[in-house]
DNA sequence: AGCACGCCGACT
DNA sequence: GTCGGCGTGCTC
């Protein structure tokens, strides 16, 4: 008998082993076993038995890694789907999987049709809305709960969620299967829902493709779902179990063309909103978008802009660890550093920052207590650092681990503009999204713009969501944006940027010379940041209405054309 | 992904 | 003469 194995490494295989006769019981499918592969030992998958292999010479399977199979065809099949889907091999499909397992059993199905349905409500109901959920069920039924952040679990847990219940995040979503009744998925449009790591998986697509493999039913539990659920809820594969999202109080916009000749960052009905919160001693929220004090640092003898050494992006200064630091990476740079140009010592900080924000309303109102929060920031290390006494919040979108925990009277957006019009095909859902969530925490929202025509302000303002969604899907489908049509990223980094470049060119003038009907490829372009930790970044982007065939043309493109030494590729579906 | 094999340039 | 750069190809 032979086995079929397949490894954690990015080739695809199989390997094919001989099974020796005292182990012809225990090797099975879903076994791992312990072999020599080329000049060491590794693990293996087994995928497969068959009785006779191409191969001339095999090596026989040196032993079984565990008691019995770790998973089952079920698993298999989710594993091969998954890997075609995120651009990986079998095998590190299934260590995917597998290392995110706390047990190493295979996986259990329920012979039924799953429910998938989307709960729109506040976000200070989440919890009452998970429990009102799970009392849907018998007695005795077994829940998953996935938050964005340990952050958001903490707070839902502590109101006590009561039943048979287990909490967690993004890789949580592979322990999913017909052992639970129901796993519920809280703000499944988050951004840390997405890994960035190969394989870069969408935990939202992971948890319905094995809701219907496994059998087990799917509730999304949130104030602004992404588009992509939206659009599932109308073709009604989704059921619509609650709608309450848009009973929220629509946002007021503040047209800052009205103020141009009114000096400071805070406008004057956001100042009144803030003076009458003051009054009521009730809390006020200014959210920022940007971390840091100040967003960049120029020399003020020679106009030089305080760059990291190991990245192509200005530092920001950070006044709580008086250093300028790298949003990009680990680099910093001491409060007194020279300018590398002239090697004078006068820099002048500018851009909107917490800095700013905090010196302006300290003048206005030399009373209140002021507290400036970000990711990174002293409370976000310690759970109990959470401020709680304090009359104004200068926050960035970290703020939302908050969400429940007080209500506001007034939140104003200081610059939602910038929040807008970022190069990105989400820009304008997330800008959305964020001001969703910070409406959940106050009784009044203002949002500060100098663009009050932009669609998603309009939607805003009138508390038209459903307009929002309709919009949005219309844009995306017009643009050929997700859930239409699929981009997928190909980037290659490196530590030389003509051998990078070169390396990406050369599987782009592959790719295009064939590419299948509905793919549409980009040439390389430098990545945003052109260098992030000290390696240059270029991509090629691929338009696919067929993600696992797309992914399939460009694997075999990559295998066509020899890679040079040190140069990585990733691919990242919908980035 | 590793790792060995192999073929050209600057050195004790 | 040779040490070592990394391009190429293989792993059952």
């Amino acid at each position: 008998m032979i086995a079929q194995l397949v490894f954690d490494l990015p080739i695809d295989g199989p390997f094919d082993y001989l099974v020796p006769e005292h182990l012809a019981g225990g090797v099975t499918v879903g076994c791992r076993v312990r072999v020599s592969f080329g000049r060491g030992t590794r693990i293996g998958f087994v995928v497969g038995l068959i009785d006779q292999s191409a191969i001339a010479r095999l090596k026989p399977v040196g032993g079984l890694a565990d008691a019995g199979p770790v998973f089952n065809e079920l698993d298999l099949e989710f594993a091969k789907g998954f890997g075609a889907y995120y651009g990986c091999s079998l095998g590190e499909a299934l260590t995917t999987v597998l290392r995110n397992k706390k047990n190493l059993e295979p996986s259990m199905r329920r012979d039924r049709k799953p429910v998938i349905s989307l709960y729109r409500c506040p976000p200070d109901e989440y919890a009452v809305q998970i429990q009102r959920i799970m009392a849907g069920y018998p007695s005795g039924a077994r829940f998953l709960v996935l938050v964005p952040d340990a952050f958001r679990g903490e707070m839902l847990s502590r109101q006590k969620l009561a039943g048979d219940v287990s909490m967690g995040a993004r890789s949580c979503v592979f322990e999913s299967d017909g052992r639970y009744d129901c796993i519920i998925m809280v703000d499944e449009e988050d951004a840390s829902y997405k890994q960035e790591q190969t394989p870069m998986y969408e935990t939202r697509q992971v948890l319905l493709a094995r809701c219907a493999l496994y059998g087990f039913d799917a509730a999304f539990v949130g104030v602004s779902p992404s588009v992509e659920l939206m659009a599932m809820v109308r073709e009604k594969k989704v059921l619509l179990g609650r709608d309450d999202g848009a009973a929220l109080a629509p946002a007021r916009l503040v047209d800052l063309a009205n103020y141009k000749f009114v000096p400071g960052l805070v406008s004057p009905p956001v100042r009144l909103g803030l003076e009458s919160a003051l009054k009521a001693g009730r809390k006020s929220i200014l959210v920022l978008n940007v971390k840091g004090s100040y967003r960049l640092t120029r020399c003020v003898d020679c106009a030089v802009v305080l760059k990291c050494a190991r990245c192509d992006s200005p530092l920001y200064f950070s006044r709580s660890r008086k250093k300028y630091i790298c949003r990009h990476c680990t680099f910093t740079s001491p409060e007194d550093t020279v300018c590398p140009a002239c090697g004078h010592q006068s820099w002048r900080s500018q851009g909107i920052g917490v800095e700013q924000v905090q010196a302006e309303l300290k003048k206005i109102f030399p009373q209140a207590r002021i507290v400036a929060f970000e990711r990174g920031h002293k409370a976000d290390a310690q759970h109990s650092g959470v401020p709680d006494d304090f009359d104004i919040l200068i926050a960035t979108r970290a703020l939302l681990r908050f969400q429940g925990r007080w209500k506001a009277q007034t939140a104003a957006f200081i610059d939602f503009d910038s929040q807008l019009n970022r190069l990105e095909a989400r820009a304008a859902f997330n800008a959305f999204s964020l001001a969703q969530h910070v409406a959940g925490m106050a009784d009044s929202v203002f949002i500060q713009t100098r663009n009050v025509s932009h669609y998603v302000l309009g939607h805003l303002s009138r508390g038209d969501i459903k307009g929002f969604y309709d919009e949005e899907l219309a844009l995306r489908r017009e643009l050929g944006f997700s859930p239409f049509k699929h981009w997928i990223r190909v980037s290659w980094r490196g530590a030389g940027e003509k051998s990078t470049h070169k390396a990406a060119s050369h599987v782009y003038n592959e790719l295009s010379k064939a590419a299948p009907e509905g793919c549409v490829v980009t040439s390389p372009l430098a990545d945003e940041v052109a260098r992030k930790r000290d390696l240059f970044r270029f991509n090629v982007m691929v338009q696919a209405d067929d993600v696992p065939a797309a992914v399939a043309f460009i694997k075999a493109g990559l295998s066509r054309v020899k890679r040079p030494g040190g140069v990585i590729v990733t691919i990242n579906v919908d980035p």
